[in-house]
DNA sequence: CATCCGTGGTG
DNA sequence: TCACCAAGGAT
């Protein structure tokens, strides 16, 4: 009978998080066993802050027009950013157009299994190479994403939320808790992540339905509030990013070029939306194709 | 290390 | 209703 004092063995927490898993993993496109490298890395480009329901459509649409990274990369960056559709963040599909010309270019058009290789990818940070690694290779990686760090925040530090930012204890504790062998370091990381994403959500978590409730540090202390420093909600209304996002939308629902007019009339505030557009012009997401004329590139 | 970068679902 | 949140990365 655990107290509040021991730390949940790595063993149990293997093989519960493990067996869990097994008999609860969610059927998605890119975890398929047939699901190639490509469709693995684009998933997780729109996994980025983009919940798992509003990609699904979205990947397959994308794996069917370009099934590998050559196939993205002989086509306009504007492309990409049309197919991205409404997912947000359409720097992300720039990033994964450039990543898919250095694959093209520089790994004979596959996807790197290394860390290194794969981090040196434009729009890939250490979860993503991370991810890649090991969900596509089967590499042995510690993944610590929103999800996992959650997860282990709650089971192993006992609180309810983690820090702002990773802290080296978090990331040396993950690291103790990555299985040994290979293939099953690379389920247990992809099987915390979806634990943490179905059962250990940020809200209203379904602790009566998680496979390790019983050594549960955070549940076992009572659930503590969380008593960190506020996380601050982002604003919205009003601001740059709703501007774009705006801007955005006008070219990428029009065929061709669109007149300035048709940018004046998603944004009220001049001032504002020309801000916004000499952004998004420097950004590369939109070029100027005449005197007030714009498009995508 | 804090801030910026989209969008839509939900309790 | 609206604050919170969803598989981050770049600067």
């Amino acid at each position: 009978m655990p107290s509040l004092d021991d730390q949940p063995a790595a063993s149990d927490l293997h093989h519960a998080v493990l067996a869990w898993y097994d008999m609860h993993a969610r059927d998605l496109p890119w975890r398929r066993p047939e699901a190639s490298a490509w469709s693995v890395m684009v998933s997780e480009f729109m996994l980025q802050q983009t919940p798992v329901a509003r990609v699904l459509p979205v990947h397959e649409a994308w794996l069917e027009r370009w099934p590998t990274p050559a196939d993205l990369a002989a086509e306009p960056t504007g492309e990409a950013v049309r197919a991205w559709g409404r997912l947000g963040y359409p720097r992300r599909a720039l990033r994964l157009h450039a990543a898919a010309v250095a694959i093209t270019e520089q790994h004979d058009g596959v996807v790197p299994d290394s860390y290194d290789d794969l981090i040196a990818l434009p729009g890939v940070g250490d979860y993503t190479a991370a991810a890649i690694a090991s969900f596509a290779y089967g590499r042995r990686h510690v993944v610590l994403d929103t999800n996992v760090r959650r997860v282990f925040a709650r089971a192993v530090a006992g609180v309810e939320f983690p820090a702002t930012a990773v802290t080296r204890a978090e990331r040396d504790l993950a690291t103790g808790l990555l299985p040994d062998e290979e293939a099953t370091a690379a389920t247990w990381a992809v099987a915390v992540m979806e634990l943490g994403a179905l059962v250990c959500t940020a809200s209203s978590p379904r602790c009566g339905a998680c496979p390790i409730a019983d050594v549960c540090r955070w549940r076992l202390a009572g659930h503590p509030a969380y008593d960190g420093p506020p996380r601050k909600a982002q604003a919205w209304a009003g601001t740059d990013r709703q501007c774009r996002g705006r801007l955005m939308a006008v070219l990428r629902e029009s065929e061709g070029p669109v007149h300035a007019s048709a940018l004046a009339a998603a944004w009220d505030d001049a001032v504002q939306r020309e801000r916004c557009l000499v952004g998004l012009i420097d950004d590369a997401l939109v070029v100027r194709v005449g005197p007030e004329s714009y498009a995508l590139p």
